[in-house]
DNA sequence: GCCGTTTTCGGCCCGACTGTTTTCAGTCG
């Protein structure tokens, strides 16, 4: 597969054309291209050798052949020159707040700025406010932009910002005179990282509603102020943008500011072609302009004759075709959960008590919950020798008889070693309730082994689950190159569900391999990986990711009953 | 650069805010 490499090379093309000053329809075709094939579920390279490129909507002759090149070559003519003509160092200039394609092009062509550091220094130097278009404010503004960019390398995982978005919604329901406030933008999406935090207010007096907002005691500073829009940044550095709208036009906006940019897009198209205008205020008639619907979404999208969409769906990957034709999956949701089966308990690296844990999964309404605690080689986390597992079943048979409305299961995240052999012989393994396999150490390996390794692992008759199959830590470790499409038809071949860890620095597998896995037919658990009661909390963002990967409650094993899921697993 | 039940040419989503201007370009979402 090479789709991720051809979907990058298209979005940095696009980005050089945008400084080189092409027009803005050209550099769009190539970002839809890019983002088409990012989510493409076939392979690229397939679709090449039999010439198909061209079936794909948004990639036309020109685009089609600088891929059959780029993919049969490794090579792209174009791309090379392009670059010589814009450098590829001027794309990290884009990532500064204030800063486009226009301005990046100025201080590339007339002061020969190419990086962070010289654009510091020429800002300090006062050397930016003689071009045209810039001052001593844009000069003060990119200064800031470049320490913040610094500060927090742009992104916060999602359960920062879903917590920081929770405060500021309580916050501005406080306000009498917001009338309904939600979060929109990527965090109503729930992606797996959050540029900044969206929230929608509506009212009748934005003014007040804005005063009020920039009253909220975790703001650091305020970076601008209007009726409609007030963008703050928070002490944690995140940045927030409230918006205020009339009543009449909440759900309007909540559309529009929920995104995502390619969603919209789609939906305005579709729109126009039946007569209509779309933008943040409501649907209106294109020649009366006369306001139609735009109180709520369902409004919104029910009058273009679609149906509702999911947040977590809005990313023009499919989503609308599926409303038209009324056939959108009716996705899993979190009260669906009746257990949590990636538990660790301080038998091994964990730092609650079985007995704990039971009593905050009893509070969650879990019927079952399931104690998976490393295996014996995995040292570092105190994985349990032989000998532990025994007293810790005997422990959990005792705990058995001491709760009677939720059903303790005993599992094992077992290692799967390099050679691809498991931590525990089959005499122990079938002793657990079941058995969730695992890379842990070492990682560090080439595609081609790993992929073996993780589909030898789970060929053993025992195993159940694959605990975080490409073992990705967003922001930190990149996941492993292993070929999909091998693990998830043997995950499919032995029966193992695989896992979508709900750990915020994880969530692996991510929307794009659950999507992928569930056009194989795959089955999935959500497992919260908690080493903490508290973390079992994140089994709200597995599910987002499920629901992002758009699984339905049948896809997922941890919704069925016990006796269901016991049966699932083989032991009885 | 892509696309077509009006079209093979001429469209392509839309509005707010800022900073630099003196009516608007650039950026952002």
């Amino acid at each position: 597969m090479k789709n991720k490499s051809v979907s990058e090379l298209l979005y940095k093309i696009a980005d050089l054309m945008d400084v080189k000053g092409e027009i803005f329809f050209k550099t769009r075709a190539y970002r839809m291209a890019a983002q088409t094939i990012e989510t493409l579920d076939e392979d690229i390279e397939v679709l090449v050798a039999k010439k198909r490129l061209q079936e794909i909507p948004g990639i036309g002759k020109a685009i089609a052949k600088k891929i059959t090149e780029f993919v049969e070559t490794g090579n792209l003519v174009f791309y090379e020159k392009l670059k010589k003509e814009v450098p590829e160092a001027l794309l990290l200039l884009l990532d500064i707040p204030g800063l486009g394609p226009k301005k990046v092009a100025a201080l590339y062509q007339k002061l020969g700025i190419s990086t962070i550091e010289q654009l510091r220094v020429a800002c300090l130097q006062g050397r930016l406010r003689d071009l045209d278009g810039f001052g001593e404010i844009t000069e003060r503004n990119i200064l800031r932009g470049i320490s913040l960019r610094e500060k927090t390398s742009g992104r916060v995982l999602l359960n920062v910002a879903y917590d920081d978005g929770l405060k500021v919604v309580s916050f501005l329901k406080i306000c009498s005179d917001v009338i309904k406030v939600s979060i929109a933008g990527s965090l109503r999406r729930m992606k797996e990282t959050i540029g900044d935090i969206d929230v929608l207010a509506s009212s009748d007096s934005a003014e007040t509603v804005m005063d009020f907002f920039v009253g909220f005691g975790d703001i650091d500073r305020v970076l601008l102020k209007g009726s409609t829009k007030t963008s703050v940044v928070l002490n944690d550095n995140v940045q927030v943008d409230l918006r205020v709208v009339k009543p009449e036009s909440f759900g309007a906006a909540l559309q529009y500011f929920t995104g995502s940019k390619e969603h919209n897009v789609h939906m305005r198209s579709i729109a126009i072609k039946q007569g209509f205008k779309l933008n943040e205020y409501g649907l209106f008639d294109k020649d009366s302009e006369k306001f139609v619907v735009g109180k709520t979404e369902k409004q919104v999208y029910n009058k273009l004759g679609l149906d509702f969409v999911d947040p977590e769906l809005r990313e023009n990957t499919g989503e609308i075709e599926f409303a038209k034709k009324h056939t959108l999956p009716k996705l899993i949701k979190k009260e669906d959960i009746r257990g949590d089966l990636h538990v660790h308990s301080s038998w091994s690296d964990g730092s609650d008590s079985i007995s704990d844990i039971v009593v905050a999964a009893q509070n969650k309404g879990y019927s079952y919950i399931g104690i998976a605690d490393h295996s014996q080689s995995l040292k570092v986390a105190n994985g349990l020798s032989v000998d532990r597992v025994k007293k810790k079943i005997k422990e959990i048979n005792r705990l058995n008889k001491k709760f009677d409305d939720i059903t303790i299961l005993c599992g094992t995240e077992c290692d799967i070693k390099s050679d691809g052999s498991l931590d525990y012989p089959d005499s122990v393994l079938k002793m657990f309730d079941y058995v969730y396999v695992g890379v842990h150490v070492p990682y560090k390996v080439s595609d081609t082994s790993m992929t073996q390794r993780i589909i030898s692992g789970m060929e053993n008759e025992h195993v159940n689950f694959l605990a975080h199959p490409t073992c990705r830590l967003i922001g930190r470790r990149p996941p492993f190159e292993i070929d999909f499409d091998q693990v998830f038809d043997a995950a499919k071949n032995t029966g193992v569900g695989l896992e979508i860890n709900s750990f915020p620095d994880r969530l692996d597998l991510n929307d794009l391999n659950i999507r992928r896995a569930l056009q194989k037919k795959n089955r999935f658990v959500i497992g919260t990986d908690s080493h903490s009661i508290e973390n079992l909390d994140y089994m709200r963002f597995g599910v987002a990711t499920a629901r992002r990967g758009w699984l339905t409650k049948s896809n997922v094993i941890n919704t069925y009953s016990l006796k269901e899921l016991k049966s699932i697993l083989g032991r009885g």
